[in-house]
DNA sequence: CTGAATCCGCTCTGATACTG
DNA sequence: CAGTATCAGAGCGGATTCAG
């Protein structure tokens, strides 16, 4: 504890509101499940996702993916085919982006039963 | 690489599903600001807090740590005073939560220069 | 099949005012 | 100081429709 080095991730203040920001654009429900279905499979075309990402509409399918390869999350690969087929992949950086979160996704997953228990305890003193 | 264990975070679609939905309610944006100013320093104060996170409002900044105490991520302790004084902690929770962030934090910061760039390219390429 | 475009309800947020 | 209450605007996200 005290100050092993992870408490300040940077000291420009305008460099800590660009990450701010990038996280922001970054750190949403549908990019997060886009990220995890693309890093289980190499490469995926449209439909394919949609029915891999259990609640996702079209649009949000389609907007999600937009953003995330305006931010080179993803490679978007498209095959002059009739019917027209378009392939979704990681970048590196997508990737790695990807590994990252997965300590956030072990955190959740091994804090579950905290968590749950967390929130029935303040439920209960909150409204008994 | 291929395969080094990372790619699925849970068999069981059910605790796959909580977990995601765990992550929805832990990773916004007010969060992730109050996370970090809360790990920089032990205990701080409501208004104090509010002043250390750049644009929050007054409201987010109650309804972020209602729903951060609720999850078990903040202590809270008021002291009967008058003007009254509440402070606020991260707990082990928390901190933990803030060590898993660590690394898209770091992410972020390392890869600035590779998405302004992926952007500016989507962008050029988009509108040209 | 892979989208883009539109309509629309609903939530999320900020501003403002008020209380203990 | 540390909130709660309320209201109005912005934006998210779903359903539907149309196009290449």
């Amino acid at each position: 504890m005290e100050n092993p080095g992870h408490t300040s991730y940077a000291d420009d203040p305008k460099i800590d509101a660009l990450v701010n920001e990038t996280i922001g654009r970054v750190a949403d429900k549908w990019t997060l499940l886009v990220l995890e279905a693309l890093e289980e499979a190499g490469a995926r075309r449209f439909s394919d996702l949609g029915r891999s990402v259990p609640g996702i509409s079209q649009k949000m399918l389609t907007q999600t993916l937009r953003q995330m390869e305006r931010e080179g999350l993803v490679s978007r690969e498209v095959f002059a085919e009739v019917p027209p087929r378009v392939e979704y992949r990681l970048t590196d950086l997508g990737h790695e982006l990807g590994e990252a979160f997965c300590g956030v996704w072990q955190w959740a997953e091994r804090n579950l039963a905290r968590i749950e228990a967390a929130r029935a305890d303040y439920d209960a003193r909150k409204a008994p």
